[in-house]
DNA sequence: CTAGACCTCGTCGCTAACAC
DNA sequence: GTGTTAGCGACGAGGTCTAG
């Protein structure tokens, strides 16, 4: 026979024959004609160079060699049938996965412990590497190989697939009682001057390491501008380098407030109108229907709600 | 009940045009 | 250069009918 050519189709008749012993019943189990699996039977025929089976009466009686295949084809078609159907569930309870996720530390802080912390509990053979946000566009991350991104809604190409988490505005930090503030009137919680915020030395979250923010188009678009003196990779960073100086950042509001009473950081409201951004998952298209992704976006989701119940206003 | 004759229609492979 | 789509013809699977 040439394998090249055989229609592996004709497998599923055959064993529905061996099963059935008729090509009528074989039919009615497959969802073919009669005509059909007589068609069938003696393309089998030919391409396996044996009768396969023998009419005795009104029955069909496998020869020999089809004996010999019964038990084999059987099993390979069943392992076939699970094999095409892919897994079709996940339980993190009994199944173990290894997640790549990509994201800045703003994730890293407040919503990976939480899932870290659920994981222990109800996924103990799930594993997930986060590697930090160093893209020259948000899709590369997943075009790198990581299966979750979790960063500022952007127009994605059409083979990624996007889901809101929440909103964040953006406030401005700056360590207790500065002294640049201070002597500018600014009460903590208030709204920071226009002056104030300019004359200040600014240090930026900013992993590709511009000096430039979103918040200076704004800024611009009021005449003023402010200077950025210090740029840094990670959240946790600007507000260290915040609490240890008089400069000041502006700083998603979330990871604020959870800096704020850890490391003694002063909020105040931007005195400019910033727009707040939504940020968002974001996976690859091949990954939708995968239970193990679709388990983890689920967590992610969840774990994600307190955030966005946090008030934008600091307290 | 099987299997051959004949018919219909879907699929496949090839080519050309087009988009990116 | 590569991938996608449309158009076309050839082929074959599967249907009905029917003889054995």
């Amino acid at each position: 026979m040439n394998f090249k050519n055989f229609d592996l189709n004709l497998l599923r008749i055959l064993a529905a024959l061996l099963k059935t012993g008729s090509t009528t019943r074989a039919g009615q189990q497959i969802g073919l004609s009669q005509p059909a699996v007589s068609a069938a039977l003696a393309r089998l025929r030919h391409a396996l160079n044996d009768p396969l089976f023998v009419r005795q009466g009104r029955n069909l009686i496998a020869t020999e060699y089809a004996e010999t295949l019964r038990e084999p084809l059987i099993d390979l078609l069943d392992q076939t049938e699970i094999l095409l159907k892919g897994p079709e569930t996940f339980d993190p309870k009994t199944d173990g996965y290894d997640f790549l996720c990509s994201g800045s530390d703003f994730f890293g802080e407040l919503l990976i412990p939480h899932l870290a912390d659920h994981m222990t509990q109800h996924a103990p053979l799930v594993r997930i590497r986060m590697q930090a946000v160093v893209a020259e566009t948000y899709a590369d991350p997943l075009i790198n190989g990581a299966d979750l991104a979790l960063l500022p809604a952007a127009p994605f190409p059409k083979w990624v697939e996007s889901q809101f988490l929440f909103q964040s505005h953006f406030i401005v930090i700056a360590r207790r009682n500065n002294p640049m503030l201070s002597g500018r009137g600014a009460v903590k919680s208030d709204r920071i001057s226009l002056d104030a915020f300019c004359a200040a030395q600014h240090v930026l979250f900013s992993p590709e390491g511009k000096f430039h923010g979103y918040s200076d188009a704004a800024l611009l678009d009021t005449g003023r501008s402010r200077t950025v003196a210090l740029t840094l990779p990670t959240f946790s960073g600007v507000g260290n380098a915040v609490a240890h100086s008089d400069m000041i950042a502006l700083m998603p509001h979330q990871m604020a407030q959870y800096m704020a009473p850890r490391i003694g950081l002063d909020l105040f409201q931007p005195p400019i109108v910033l727009e707040p951004i939504d940020l968002v998952m974001a996976w690859h298209q091949r990954t939708n229907n995968s239970p193990a992704h679709r388990w983890l976006r689920d967590m992610i989701t969840l774990l994600s709600k307190p955030l966005q119940a946090l008030p934008s206003r600091p307290a």
